[in-house]
DNA sequence: TAGGTGTACTATATGTAATAGTACACCTAT
DNA sequence: ATAGGTGTACTATTACATATAGTACACCTA
C-alpha cells in the first residue's frame, strides 16, 4: 500500500492512494479542503509550502502546484508570491450557482442511499453526527 | 402478445454534454441511474439495446456498452444475452462498505453548503423537498 | 546577499477515453 | 432453418489528461 503522510508546520496529515483511479492533484485538493472544511485548518494558516509538500509525499512539485493552484481560484486558499499559500476567508456572498451544482451532487447521494435501504431519519442522523462532530474538533479558544 | 414491455419512444431522456470533462461513458451511467433512482424507469423495464443507444445519442458502442457493463456490474441493471438490459431490483441486504463509501461523499457536500452559508435546516429542507418529489413521480398503479 | 517562496514554461512517458471495425453466440419471430 | 436484433469480445488507432523531470525567473525575508 503505498501511502505517504506528514504532520508538521500548520498542515495536519495529507494521505494520498497512488493505487486510485482518482488523480492524486484531486485527492490532494479533497484533502486540504477536508482540512478547511472540518476546521482542522484556519483562516490565515499556512500551508506547506510547494516544494516542501512535495518533498514529503514524494509527489512531483507540479502536481503539488496544480493543485493550489485549482484551491485557489475555488476560494480555498490564497498564494502570495514569495511568502506561501494560506486558508482563505469563507465566502461572505452566496454562489447559488455553486450551491445548485453541489446541492445536485448531494440530493443524488441521498437517493441512493434511500435506494440502499436506508430510511430518511437514519441518512439525517448519520449526516448530522458527523457534522457536530466537526464543530466539537474547531479550535475553540 | 402484441404489446410488450417496449421502450416505445426508447428511454425517457439521456443528455450528454460533449464539452464536459466527465467522460462520456460517466455520464451516461449518471443519467440512467438517475432514471431508476428517481423511478423514471421500474423494475423489469426494458432499456435502449446498444446499437439502438449508439445512434440515437451519436455515440460510439463500444462507449454505451461500457456504461451497461458497469451499471451491472454495480447492480442497477442486467443483461440477457440476445434479448437486452433491463433494470433489476432494489438489492435486498444492506451493503455497509458502500454505504459508507457514498454517506462520505454526501457527507463532504453537506460540509461544503455549511461552508458557502446554508444552515442545517435549509439543507435538510432542499433535500427533502427534492427526495419527496421522486415519490409523487413514481407510478403508483 | 542567500535561501526559500510562487509561478511559468518546455518536454517526455504513461494511462484513459473514445472511436472504428470485425467477429461470434444467443434470442425471437417468420 | 432463416433473418434480424441482441449482448459480448476482441484489435487497432487517435486524442486527451495525468504525472513526471528539468529549467528559469520574480518576489519575500532574514
Amino acid at each position: 500500500m503505498h501511502e505517504s503522510n506528514r504532520a508538521e508546520g500548520g498542515i495536519k496529515i495529507i494521505i494520498i492512494d497512488f493505487r486510485s483511479p482518482k488523480p492524486i492533484y484531486e485527492q490532494i485538493k479533497d484533502n486540504i479542503k477536508h482540512l478547511i472544511l472540518t476546521g482542522a485548518l484556519s483562516e490565515g494558516e499556512k500551508l506547506p509550502s510547494v516544494r516542501e509538500l512535495a518533498q514529503t509525499t514524494s509527489i512531483n512539485p507540479n502536481t503539488i502546484q496544480k493543485a493550489y493552484r485549482d484551491l485557489e481560484s475555488e476560494g480555498f486558499i490564497y498564494s502570495v508570491l514569495g511568502r506561501g499559500n494560506f486558508v482563505a476567508a469563507p465566502p461572505e456572498k452566496r454562489n447559488p450557482e455553486r450551491i445548485e451544482s453541489i446541492l445536485s451532487s448531494v440530493k443524488s447521494g441521498v437517493r441512493e442511499l434511500l435506494y440502499l435501504g436506508l430510511t430518511k431519519q437514519e441518512i439525517w442522523e448519520l449526516i448530522e453526527k458527523t457534522i457536530t462532530a466537526d464543530e466539537e474538533g474547531k479550535t475553540h479558544g
